[in-house]
RNA sequence: CGGGGUGUAGCGUAGCCCGGUUAUCGCGCCUGCUUUGGGAGCAGGAGGUCGCAGGUUCGAAUCCUGCCACCCCGACCA
């Protein structure tokens, strides 16, 4: 029956496992609210983190944070109709603003068929609609350019089928919106948003990206082009971890969007938009997790260090207590993370055993035993290594095993990305590396749609990206056997 | 929206086929003592509209009908 405390083992149902991990990590839970989640106190660090470390390369790239509303009318919401129709399958829609009493029932609300709205409003899946209205206001001239801006908000995709982080009916992300004078400015800013996600997600979360462009068939709808970065999971599959898009004059046509030159004309601006969402903590997850829950990057990890005591009696603590300032006091100093857990009522075991379920890079733990010897005991997540580290050399040990951390976890996933990418010359080998090893699936393609669907429909596979640093070379399809000139990566994704 | 499944305490469940004392067990929770270097032990305790409504019956968690909710697999999707 203690093994109802061990989670999942991960090989054998790895849906199981995330969703246990993600339960009992507390990182996030299913909220009573149809495909919606509550993010706890620890998940919820952990996209803090994400929040202020991106938000300050924004910043430092020249965007200024901002906010739209959370509705949108109709009419703004069908202007741009590519975009309003990839999204009208699952809107949320407030078409009332008042409740009554229901008479017949006790205790129960209807909703008041005399508050009916006037236009229905829109619960934003994506905010382009709104911000381009109010972009036509702010927009005059070409001293307005660049205008970037991003939000940091929650948006409703009414999902049929949901999924802890990775689909949610209600998520949280960041979303950039950008006008530009010129194409060439507005792709650049596309390409450069794409390389600051890229360099977080490999560098903070230690999760290895291939950079690349979406087809048309899997771009944003209402997107000349979109350019993403896809992450493996150890099952396998791919993930969308964030897209930037170029969005030509779509939305500055549709919202009328015009500005004086500096020649005297008028022109279209033109746009980007982008995004990452709480899906990177799904990233988290499926990336580095194993058997004991969570591993997290120090780089990414609310607190890199958890300091636990072991003692019998209060005179033990109380000298515990004494080594454990010195040390608190040298991790302020030297900007590490670290959580002191003096809770009485747990054991020492129990506590080893929840934070390396919560993925804390090292753990100190020091007793008695230690005190003597002048030191403390150091184990870290990752390799689970434990090793008696003496006071003189502790700062020293932590910052080079911490660096060592981020260094091997995502040297670890890098490796494995790599092994399973697999360079595929006919379709009968494309299936069964698919159905067997599974990962990306290096392989050319005819450039149509049609083939492209056909693959996915025969095999649920689908192009995750052409990688932007694609060698062109001439090869055959490997469905229809026409001309290619360069390999895409097909792969499961999620 | 199609196909399948499940609803019993905060969580996970047994019981249901074949109706019959006080609804089973584990985790968790509370109290006390002993513990504390890898998810502590013992003793005691609290906690239930058996998804909802109706029906059959002397008697329903169990059988029948209707409804609701959730999960999984498809279609859709960051």
């Amino acid at each position: 029956m203690k093994n109802e405390k061990k989670l999942t083992k991960r090989e054998e149902n790895y849906s199981k496992w995330y969703n246990e991990l993600i339960i009992k990590a507390s990182l996030a839970e299913n909220a009573a609210v149809r495909g919606c989640m509550v993010i706890k106190p620890y998940g919820y660090a952990i996209w803090e983190r994400v929040q202020s470390l991106l938000d300050e390369k924004f910043k430092d790239t020249g965007h200024k944070n901002a906010y739209f509303p959370l509705f949108v009318p109709k009419s703004l919401f069908e202007a741009e109709e590519k975009n309003a129709e990839g999204f009208a399958k699952e809107c949320a829609v407030v078409t009332h603003y008042r409740l009554k009493k229901d008479e017949s029932t006790k205790n129960k609300l209807i909703v008041d068929p005399e508050a009916k709205l006037e236009e229905e409003l829109i619960v934003r899946p994506t905010s382009e609609a709104i911000i381009w209205k109010t972009y036509q206001n702010w927009i005059k001239s070409y001293r307005d350019l660049p205008l970037k801006i991003n939000q940091w908000a929650n948006v409703v995709r009414w999902e049929m089928r949901t999924r802890l982080f990775l689909r949610t009916a209600e998520f949280l992300w960041q979303e950039g919106h950008t006008a530009h004078a010129t194409k060439d400015e507005a792709m650049e800013e596309t390409l450069l948003i794409n390389s600051i996600y890229a360099n977080f997600v490999e560098q903070v979360m230690g999760i290895p990206v291939i950079q690349g462009i979406k087809t048309e068939a899997e771009q944003f709808a209402g997107a000349e082009k979109t350019y993403c970065i896809e992450a493996l999971m150890q099952d396998g599959k791919s993930l969308q971890a964030g897209t930037s898009h170029f969005l030509g004059q779509n939305f500055s046509k549709a919202f009328n969007v015009k500005y004086a030159t500096k020649e005297g004309g008028l022109d279209f601006v033109w746009a980007t938009s982008w995004g990452v969402s709480t899906r990177l903590m799904g990233a988290l997850v499926m990336a580095h997790g194993d058997d004991n829950g969570l591993v997290l990057p120090p780089n990414i990890a609310p607190f890199q260090v958890v300091i636990i005591p072991i003692y019998k009696s209060k005179e033990d603590i109380e000298k515990i207590e004494k080594e454990v300032e010195a040390i608190k006091d040298i991790f302020r100093e030297h900007n590490i993370r670290f959580e002191y857990d003096d809770r009485d009522s747990f054991t020492p075991g129990y506590k080893f055993n929840e934070y390396e379920l919560k993925g804390v890079p090292i753990r100190i733990s020091i007793g008695l035993r230690d005190i003597e010897k002048k030191g403390v005991e150091i184990a870290r997540r990752d390799t689970f290594e434990k090793m008696f580290v003496p006071k003189e050399t502790l700062l020293e040990t932590i910052k080079t095993t911490l660096d060592d951390i981020q260094t091997k976890v995502f040297e670890k996933a890098l490796n494995f990305r790599n092994n399973n990418i697999t360079q595929v010359e006919n379709f009968d080998d494309f299936k069964e590396i698919l159905n067997t090893k599974g990962g990306y699936i290096s392989a050319h393609w005819d450039g149509t749609r049609e083939t492209e669907e056909t693959i996915k429909k025969l095999t649920k596979a689908t192009i995750r990206c052409i990688p932007m640093d694609v060698q062109s070379e001439q090869g055959k399809c490997v469905y229809s056997g026409n001309k290619s000139t360069q390999r895409v990566l097909f792969a499961k994704a999620y």
